[in-house]
RNA sequence: GCGCCUGUAGCUCAGUUGGAUAGAGCAACGGACUUCUAAUCCGUAGGUCAGAGGUUCGAAUCCUCUCAGGCGUGCCA
């Protein structure tokens, strides 16, 4: 409906600039917008005042010269009024409205999807946790958000891919092969200092455990280096399918796992390095490699081998990023946690030295999570193996109002998971009171069905739709392939969570105020598609967010 | 010290490229079920948008400074 209302704005726009009235500028400016209050119209716009200035002309005298020309299209228009300083306001013939719900009855779960994205290959990496511990509170916000954004994008008409950086490589991997190779000793009476560096979670003894049985007592043969290996590849595999688990039933899919070491097997590093170093954009310095970050920016030069000879973390990334160029993605979204902050500048500059526009790279920040329980803060510390499992949250309160609970807040706001709340099935909690509205339809639905009665376009007149309550349901209806758009362009799929709220609301309003099925037959027949469509929006919105839509509570 | 994020009603938070009288939920108070699920709805009350300047037709939104909280600032990942 906006767009067909700006579609209509730009035609008009573009007669006054034929006619000479205005000059010329760019028609993409020209948006309409939802008026804060109904009195002022189904939309408006503010572009007479935005190009008075270019025109050199007053914002009244712009608007009202609009005003006339979008006068000619009486087909949608019935009103076109100026107001305040210069604000033209739209009112739509109320009719029309109603026809949005032959769009949502026919397109079914495809509505709110349209080709925005035009196609356009995006990327998105997340969660991307080490496999040196189960999955925390923390990585589930970004499990959360980065699922949600993928399937927002997706909607939107991007072609995205999902994908989850394993690094199963390095120092913490080492860390973790030491810290399993303690435990399976000290089950084996061999006492000894465990490694300060060490991971410390009790699951750290359960896989130790584990390799025990499959191994029995055959490491305390090996050399310390062979079995730190074996501990090392055994615990990150038993790891790694507790991720994979803990995904799975949070409802979280990757279309691909993407393996660090891959990157040394398949040469990619070293090819990245000498990429750099063909580029002049490397140089030797006091004994280690170092990367020209800061001619792209950066505060400072970057390391990538160390002076003992190894590579730092950066060096891989940026070999992974050239990867994923060179896979012909357009638009690249890294989901990490806000702490990994300081590392933008240095991840912009490599995506920068590797030839790619500014605008193809994003860094989408998570804030930290804090928990409650019982009214009090929980402390963690991964290392200290003091920490709240992903896993713990889905068994205590369910994976729906997990999923939602992550995405209350915008990104980049620290988020407080209060437990307590979470687990209340009660109007304190937004999860259920969305979730109760569908259950709702469903069984106004199932009653019209065992009277023979179910939503159907023909023969039924929607126009009865155009007034009160039943256009506020509407208004609100239509205006989800906008958000689901916005929330993928602007990467805020926090959006998403808000919207099902405001179709909630309007929906029990509704419910409390009118009957669906009555005895008025023409009536119980249009809105019988009203709240039909209402269902079909609010699943699909939950689909979105990987949340389940009850038929019944 | 420097950098990033945040500061909006008693609490938890929205606020679409700067737009019209700043909005919800909870908590408080008063109402609505012989009628499709009361896990719901309606109403009342609640604000110096942290503070001070600036930019302009117009600022919660943009710029500068100050204050407060969080996180960074490694040849860790």
């Amino acid at each position: 409906m906006k767009d067909k209302v700006e579609t209509l704005l730009r035609t008009a726009l573009s007669r006054l600039i034929a006619e000479g009235f205005l000059p010329e500028f760019d028609l993409g400016t020209a948006s309409v917008t939802t008026p804060p209050n109904k009195e002022f119209g189904d939309f408006a716009t503010n572009i007479a005042m935005v190009v008075a200035k270019k025109a050199k002309k007053s914002p009244r005298d712009v608007a009202q010269a609009l005003q006339k020309t979008l006068m000619d299209n009486t087909d949608m228009l019935h009103r076109v009024e100026v107001a305040g300083p210069g604000f033209i306001n739209l009112y739509l013939h109320p009719f029309l409205w109603s026809e949005v719900l032959r769009e949502i009855v026919a397109k079914g779960r495809d509505f709110g999807r349209t080709d925005f994205g035009a196609g356009r290959k995006v990327q998105v990496e997340f969660v991307s946790a080490n496999p040196t511990g189960p999955l925390h509170i923390g990585h589930g916000r970004g499990a959360a958000v980065g699922d949600t954004l993928v399937r927002t994008l997706a909607a939107a008409g991007f072609d995205v891919q999902a994908e989850y950086y394993i690094n199963d490589i390095g120092n913490q991997m080492n860390n973790l092969g030491l810290s399993v190779l303690a435990r399976y000793r000290e089950l084996h009476g061999e006492s000894e200092p465990f490694p300060q560096t060490g991971y410390k979670g009790d699951y750290i003894r359960d896989i130790a455990g584990d390799l025990a049985r499959v191994h029995g007592k055959g490491l305390l043969q090996m050399g310390q280096e062979e079995a730190v290996a074996v501990c090392r590849e055994f615990a990150a595999e038993a790891i790694m399918r507790g991720i994979r688990e803990d995904l799975s039933s949070f409802n979280v899919r990757f279309d691909r796992w993407f393996s660090e070491s891959s990157l040394y097997r398949d040469h990619k590093v070293q090819n990245a390095l000498e990429y750099l170093k063909t580029k002049d954009l490397s140089y030797e310095d006091d004994g280690a490699l170092w990367f020209r970050t800061s001619a792209f920016g950066d505060e400072k030069d970057r390391v990538l081998r160390k002076q003992d000879g190894s590579l730092t973390y950066f060096a891989p990334d940026i070999a992974y990023h050239k990867d994923k160029l060179d896979r012909g993605f357009e638009w690249i979204i890294d989901i990490w946690g806000a702490d990994h902050h300081g590392y933008v500048p240095r991840m912009k500059a490599a995506i920068a030295a590797l030839g790619a526009g500014p605008d193809c790279f994003h860094a989408l920040l998570i804030q930290l999570v804090s928990l409650i329980r019982d009214g009090r803060p929980v402390q963690m510390s991964t290392r200290a193996g003091e920490f709240v499992t992903l896993r713990e949250i889905i068994d205590e309160v369910g994976k729906d109002v997990a999923r939602y609970f992550f995405m209350m807040r915008r990104c980049d706001a620290q988020l407080v998971f209060d437990l307590d709340l979470a687990k209340k099935k009660s109007d304190e909690n937004p999860v259920f009171y969305i979730q109760y509205a569908h259950a709702r339809i469903c069984s106004i639905l199932k009653n019209a069905a065992e009277t023979g009665l179910s939503p159907t376009l023909e023969g039924t007149d929607l126009h009865l739709l155009a007034l009160g309550d039943d256009l506020d349901l509407i208004r609100i209806l239509a205006g989800f392939p906008d958000i689901v758009v916005s929330a993928a362009s602007d990467l805020e799929p926090h959006r998403i969570a808000f919207y099902l709220l405001d179709v909630a609301t309007a929906f029990h309003r509704f419910y409390n105020r009118n009957r669906v099925i009555s005895d008025d037959q023409a009536q119980t027949a249009a809105r019988l598609v009203l709240v039909s469509a209402t269902r079909q929006v609010i699943a699909n919105a939950l689909a979105i967010m990987g949340i389940d839509a009850p038929e019944s509570m």
